[in-house]
DNA sequence: TCAAGACACCGAGCGGCGATCGGTTTCTGA
DNA sequence: TCAGAAACCGATCGCCGCTCGGTGTCTTGA
C-alpha cells in the first residue's frame, strides 16, 4: 500500500518564477527553442538569469507536463507553444481559486470579482459592465465554450 | 552575501490543505481553540483526520504568521479568529494572481472574469451586472475601499 | 505548597516541488 | 562516419507544509 502523500498544496498547477518569465517569453514569441529561450532570459531587463541550459530545459519539460506548452521538433531541438494565452491560464487559475474557496453561494464569488476590480482601476466597472453586454450577446448566437 | 534563495512559488501566500480545513472550520464556528478545532477535524464528514493536537497548532501558528488568523488566550488556551472573510481571501488570492499574470491590459482580466463567471453559472453575468449597479451606488456615497 | 494536568512552544524529520547543473545518450548534418 | 548539438537523466539544494515528541509554563485542586 504505502499511500503515497499527495501534494500538500492548495493548489494543483503552481508556478514557479522561472516556468512564469518563460511563459512571458513564449507568449510574445511563441515557437522558440531551449537555446533561445536562454538567450531571452540573459537578455538586461529579464532580471538577467544567467543559468545554465539545462536549467531551462527542465523548466520547459515541467511546463509541458503541465500542459501548459506544446512541444515540436524541429531539427535537432524542440520548439515550444503555449497551450493556453495568458488570458485563459489568468482565468483558469482564478477558477482554481474559486474553486478551493467558494462556499456554494455565486454571490461570494460574483463580489469578489468587483471587489477586485474595483480595486484596479476607477472604471474598470463601467468597462466591465460593458464587457458582459458583449458576452451575453455571444452566448446568445454561439456555444460561448470560453 | 550569501543571498538567502527566495521562495520560487509564484503565489507568496500559499495554502495547504490542513490551513485550508482549519480556515473553514473557523469561518463556521470563530473563537475555537485548538482542542476544539481537532475534535472538528476528526468529526466525520471532514474527512477523517486523526492528527496530533500539536499538529493543529503548528498549523494554526502558521496561520497567525500568515496573518489569516488573530488569537486571544482565553484562561489556558488561545481561540483563533480569521482575519479574513471568505470572500476577502478570495479577492486577496485572486489579486495575486492577477498581479503575476496580467500584461497591462484591464481588458484581459475583466474578459477572464466574465469566462470565469459564464462558466460557472447560466444567469451568473445577470447577478454581476446588478452587483456592479450597486457597487458604483456604493462608491458614489463612501469611499468603497474593498 | 505542590503535584498533576493542560496547553503552548520548539526542534527535528519527512515528502513534495521548483531550480540548478553535470554527465550521458541520441540524433543529425556535413 | 563522426563531431557537435541538443535531449535526457539523475542528483542535489532550498523552501514549505505536515507531523509529532519532548519540554517548558501556567493553573488548579488536594
Amino acid at each position: 500500500m504505502s499511500r503515497k502523500r499527495q501534494a500538500t498544496n492548495i493548489l494543483n498547477r503552481q508556478l514557479g518564477q522561472l516556468e512564469l518569465m518563460v511563459l512571458e517569453i513564449l507568449w510574445q514569441q511563441p515557437g522558440l527553442d531551449a537555446k533561445a529561450i536562454l538567450a531571452q532570459l540573459n537578455q538586461p531587463g529579464s532580471a538577467m538569469r544567467t543559468g545554465s541550459l539545462s536549467t531551462v530545459q527542465s523548466t520547459l519539460e515541467r511546463l509541458v507536463k503541465k500542459e501548459l506548452l506544446s512541444r515540436t521538433k524541429s531539427g535537432l531541438a524542440y520548439q515550444y507553444h503555449p497551450t493556453a494565452n495568458r488570458s485563459h491560464l489568468l482565468a483558469r487559475m482564478m477558477g482554481e481559486v474559486i474553486q478551493l474557496l467558494h462556499d456554494g453561494r455565486l454571490e461570494t464569488i460574483l463580489s469578489s470579482f468587483i471587489n477586485v476590480a474595483a480595486q484596479l482601476d476607477k472604471d474598470s466597472l463601467e468597462r466591465l459592465e460593458k464587457m458582459i453586454a458583449a458576452k451575453k450577446a455571444a452566448e446568445g448566437s454561439n456555444d460561448g465554450n470560453l
